[in-house]
RNA sequence: GGGCGGUUAGCUCAGUUGGUAGAGCAAUUCGUUUACACCGAAUGGGUCGGGAGUUCGAGCCUCUCACCGCCCACCA
């Protein structure tokens, strides 16, 4: 055996050995019905490990391996997300890089296959990476989401929910990503304070209408009094002015009373053709802010969005998927006439106000910061701009001030503009400001899912630990808004759904008048399938149900877009087609939100919608390991669709896991997530190599009970590897000392026979007891997921129990000549290593394995070795209580030697006294592991103290050191008034404690029972140190 | 604005029914041809953020304040 782990190489040997013996396949090592399942959270395809992966797949591998020693039918399943915009984002930085030509030149379909490729050069990265830190996933099984059986089931759940009314097609208000092009949700909007600012502008009443305004304060009394013609508006989004469709005020506020109901201009494009706009009332403006006045742009603001719902008012769209100014449409005077048309009372449709450019012709194309500028340069020159504050608010936002910076002298000159902290929209993968966009997406009724999925947590069906992340994940579900699940992506699940030109316009008895259709939207039916076989079945039987038995005759061909199936239509025109009818059915552009297809993982990775032996198995899975910030992403989803549809045997719904452990994240020093663009990451691969996996991974579990951030300290793996590198050395100690028999391989005796003949030597019997203490709380510690405290046990057994003690006391033993003894404790320390071994690999599954083999033949490798059960009455206490002693007694020797500078290697003699027999028995007994361990010449029995001793007081005898002339009376003086001191502090407040009439008839009797113990001992201590002072003073 | 965490030794953090404050690292002293210097022995170091309350007894329970952080929703 080497001197120390090589962790590298034999890290990947030992991967190697598991991988060849399928160790990890599911149902390995089972020898009970009892499943385990945990489906691994699906790290992103082209992403890369990080510490929250690593902290994420140590817990579960812990969980696993566990539970897979312990004979139980186990399954981690593993896979991988495709992590739709963002690896779409990779790869078009990666086409960038490579100079190829871009998205939209190569088209969806190359594009598509060039992400797979992609895909394919990136996708086994995390996957290795997950390996090297040990994940002992069924690798066989790997799934990803876009992966056929995975699609089958994205394709079921959405056709179902379709038919089931639960999703939806709506033109919205939702979170446009400029920079992507594409709708996100509601959860991929990071919300960042930004210095921002606010413009108040006038606009001017129509006709050049006059009205008096009047400002009270709280009594009533005025505080301004002017004649208007303008309403002064405040806004962070000029741009968005040229888009509004009235201006809104309070319906209690007086000050616009006399104007409501009246029309002003928007003060913004050709001077001739402003628009006009009504003053509305609505509860939505709050009159202490700003003017109290509110443009209403419906298109490109939430809030105003309901306002013009509720007021009918029209939300006109300015912007393009880019986030610049439209450029489409007629110029801007005739569009504005057609929005004025509707003030006057023309009805059109919701397409036809889209479809309106209100954009002035001099802004068109302009990128929506560039318009911002622009229109508020020309609204200043004009003189339009104002300002409302108070001589307060003027002074502007607060600023920090540096040290040594000195205080502004005076208050900012008056601006044009106030500066203020404001909130801006970003997205969470392309860190661009989120636009909100009048659109048409995709939505899930997530309310009606999210009911059951409320109840089956409230009743306990699914437990959250720790609990408190229950109440998050309520105080979502019961606010939640409907999903937006459609993306304008090229990558992931399309939508399943076809359109195809409606017939019911006219009479389908003459077909061929259907051969070019219009594709007008107003037209279209949507057809929604698992395939485009089942939505042409849909289509004929909708469109041509009179032609059920001549469906051959219809001729359906699927297009991409709608320009491609009139194309198609064209060039067919032609071609002879008799008595049929061609049509072409266009399939929905968007895919779907990433999340949609992850939220069926556990599912569909068992096989769902197919009824497999494992989906029968393991369904429900039993514990899902996931940090916070993914419980609403996908915690809450998975259980939203596990239980609308899966059932258990009764027909029921079923969750899909009935434990959710919640981690915490591993974040930097300043509490933010670790991320590369702040330079605060730690490689879990760099810390793999320099420290091993095993390191890593104890620290991690070590670290797992904070609350809701690690900062993770570098020190502490290499503490831990020291760890590691002591419990190797412990079994080098076993090796030299031949405790692994090498003939047989084992070390000759079995728990049983252990338990059955205990061993004579009292120190065997000891840490046997110590064995069966540490294994039942490494048991408890994971049954209940505190893993900490598994770790912790661990740590302690095993330095400071095993190897400080054990095998420093057994050396006396093994160097000796008694040969019945040393087999007994070359046996009873094999059979303990073995537990440490046992017990330690669920977290340092490396280095055990290694240990485990390299010790003696096994019959298995460990990780399919069997989880220490270990019966109480292994434990014995007589031994324990002895050894305890003999500890506590070494201790003190040794404290007193360095405190009074004996030389360690000077040995000194000890006498008892004050002792019973049976004391004076035990330390006989002892004598030879007491001498061994506190460089003790002589342990001998006597009645008096030797003159001029040191003594230790214990609580049944009092251990004397002869050490005079050795010593400095003074010192050792001082050592005697310093424990007496705290004895005396000690022994007062037992005494208050006991004296108190109150304490004694309300603190249960254990309680008063223990501190009466502690003060007869801590007082009997007192007389012994109170004798030694006298007799001190005696020879002084 | 709503919600949730945190504040314990120099540092990173444990501390589960309220009953003598702990670990690792760091520090100091001493040691080691003995499984291990990725070592051993010993030592020092905390009015458990402030205040109030409940209790015989509070790091732990209640209230409050301060600071730090996170999540959600937001005033145009």
């Amino acid at each position: 055996m080497d001197k120390n782990f090589d962790a590298k190489t034999a890290e990947a040997r030992i991967s190697a050995e598991w991988e060849k013996q399928n160790a990890f396949a599911a149902s390995s090592n089972a020898s009970s019905d009892e499943t385990f399942c945990i489906v691994i959270p699906p790290p992103n395809v082209n992403g890369n490990l990080h510490m929250g992966h690593a902290l994420n797949n140590t817990v579960q591998d812990i969980l696993v391996r566990w539970h897979r020693m312990r004979g139980h039918d186990t399954l981690w399943q593993p896979g991988t997300d495709h992590a739709g915009i963002a690896l779409q984002i990779a790869v078009e930085k990666q086409m960038a890089e490579r100079r190829e030509p871009d998205r939209k030149s190569i088209g969806r379909e190359a594009f598509v296959e060039r992400a797979w490729q992609y895909k394919a050069e990136t996708g086994s990265a995390i996957i290795n990476q997950l390996k090297r830190l040990g994940s002992s996933c069924d690798w066989s099984r790997e799934r990803f989401t876009m992966d056929d059986g995975l699609s089958a089931a994205v394709l079921k759940v959405f056709v179902q929910l379709y038919n089931q009314g639960l999703i939806y097609k709506g033109k919205r208000l939702v979170n446009w990503d400029p920079a992507m092009e594409t709708a996100i949700s509601d959860l991929e909007v990071e919300n960042i304070d930004v210095d921002g600012h606010m413009w108040h502008f006038k606009y001017p009443l129509a006709g050049g209408a006059t009205y008096e305004y009047v400002e009270k304060d709280e009594d009533g009394t005025v505080t301004l009094r002017e004649t208007r013609d303008y309403i002064s508006i405040a806004t962070t989004r000029p741009e968005t002015m040229l888009g509004d469709g009235a201006v809104a005020v309070h319906p209690s506020d007086e000050r616009y009373a006399p104007i409501v109901g009246q029309l002003c201009e928007i003060p913004v494009g050709p001077k001739e053709h402003r628009r006009l706009i009504p003053i509305i009332t609505d509860e939505y403006p709050d009159p202490e802010f700003g003017s109290g006045a509110v443009k209403i742009t419906g298109a490109h603001d939430f809030n105003d969005y309901g306002v013009a719902k509720r007021g009918n008012i029209p939300c006109y769209r300015l912007m393009d998927t880019k986030g610049a100014m439209r450029e489409d449409g007629a110029p801007y005077t005739e569009e504005a006439a057609k929005a004025q048309s509707i003030i006057e009372g023309a009805e059109m449709t919701e397409a036809e106000i889209d479809a309106i450019n209100l954009v002035p012709d001099q802004y068109r194309g302009l990128d929506r910061f560039e318009a911002r500028k622009a229109v508020i340069a020309d609204i200043t020159a004009e003189g339009l701009a104002v300002m409302t504050l108070s001589d307060d608010e003027r002074l502007g936002p607060p600023k920090k001030k540096k040290k040594g910076e000195e205080e502004e002298a005076a208050p900012h000159p008056v601006p044009l503009v106030e500066a203020k902290k404001i909130t801006q929209p970003f997205g969470d993968r392309s860190k661009v400001v989120i636009e909100p966009m009048l659109t048409d997406q995709w939505f899930v009724d997530a309310a009606t899912l999210a009911k059951p999925a409320i109840e089956a947590v409230r009743n306990g069906t699914t437990k959250f630990v720790p609990e408190a992340w229950e109440k998050t994940y309520f105080q979502w579900l019961e606010n939640i808004e409907p999903w937006c699940i459609s993306r304008q992506l090229w990558w992931g699940h399309q939508v399943p759904v076809w359109y195809g030109p409606s017939s019911s316009v006219e009479e389908p008895t003459n077909p061929r008048k259907r051969l070019t259709p219009s594709y007008d939207t107003e037209y279209l039916r949507a057809y929604c399938a698992t395939s485009f076989e089942e939505a042409k079945q849909l289509y004929i039987r909708d469109q041509y149900p009179r032609f059920p038995e001549d469906a051959d005759e219809v001729d359906l061909f699927e297009a991409t877009s709608f320009e491609e199936a009139v194309d198609e239509l064209q060039r067919t025109k032609d071609l002879a087609y008799e008595g049929g009818v061609r049509v072409g059915l266009v399939r929905d552009p968007d895919v779907l939100d990433t999340w949609f297809s992850s939220g069926l993982w556990p599912m569909s990775t068992l096989g769902w919608p197919h009824e497999t032996p494992e989906l029968a198995k393991y369904y429900k899975t039993d514990v899902l390991v996931t940090g916070f910030d993914i419980i609403f992403f996908w915690v809450a989803r998975m259980m939203m669709t596990g239980l609308h549809f899966m059932e258990d045997e009764d027909g029921q719904p079923e969750v899909p896991f009935h434990t959710v452990y919640v981690h915490a994240l591993v974040r930097d020093a300043q509490g933010k997530k670790m991320s590369k663009s702040l330079g605060n990451v730690i490689d879990p691969l760099e810390i793999i190599d320099e420290y091993g996996a095993d390191a890593l991974r104890f620290t991690l579990t070590s670290m797992a009970a904070m609350g809701r951030d690690i900062k993770l300290d570098v020190n502490r793996v290499a503490g831990y590897r020291s760890f590691s590198n002591k419990l190797w050395n412990a079994a080098l100690f076993a090796k030299i000392n031949d405790c692994y028999s090498p003939d047989t391989g084992s070390y000759g005796r079995t728990t049983e026979e252990l338990r059955k003949n205990p061993p004579r030597n009292v120190v065997n019997r000891w840490v046997i007891g110590e064995t069966v203490r540490v294994s039942k709380s490494v048991h408890r510690a994971l049954e209940e997921f505190r893993f900490n405290e598994a770790a912790n046990a661990l740590y302690s057994h095993i330095w400071g129990t095993f190897c400080d003690w054990y095998l420093e006391l057994v050396k006396p033993v093994l160097r000796g000549e008694d040969e019945e003894a040393k087999a007994e404790t070359r046996a009873v320390y094999a059979w303990a290593f073995d537990h440490c071994l046992l017990l330690s690999h669920p977290i340092m599954p490396f280095i055990t394995e290694e240990l485990w083999s390299s010790l003696a033949k096994r019959e298995k490798m460990l990780v399919h070795g069997d989880w220490p059960d270990l019966s109480e009455d292994m434990i014995d206490l007589v031994a324990d209580t002895e050894f305890n002693w003999v500890v506590r007694l070494v201790k003190e020797i040794r404290s007193v030697r360095v405190q009074l500078g004996v030389k360690p290697k000077d040995e000194i003699e000890m006498v008892l006294t004050g002792h019973t027999p049976e004391v004076a028995m035990k330390l006989l007994r002892n004598a030879p592991y007491i001498q061994d361990r506190a460089k003790v010449s002589e342990c001998a029995v006597a009645e008096n103290a030797p003159e001029g001793s040191v003594t230790i007081p214990m609580e049944d005898c009092s251990v004397n050191l002869p050490l005079a002339g050795v010593i400095d009376v003074a010192v050792e003086k001082a050592r005697l008034e310093k424990s007496l001191a705290k004895l005396d502090k000690e022994i007062k407040g037992l005494q208050g404690k006991l004296g108190n009439e109150t304490f004694l008839a309300k603190a249960p009797d254990h309680v008063i029972e223990e501190q009466r113990e502690r003060l007869t001992a801590a007082q009997a201590e007192g007389e012994k140190l109170r004798d030694a002072l006298t007799r001190l003073a005696a020879i002084g």
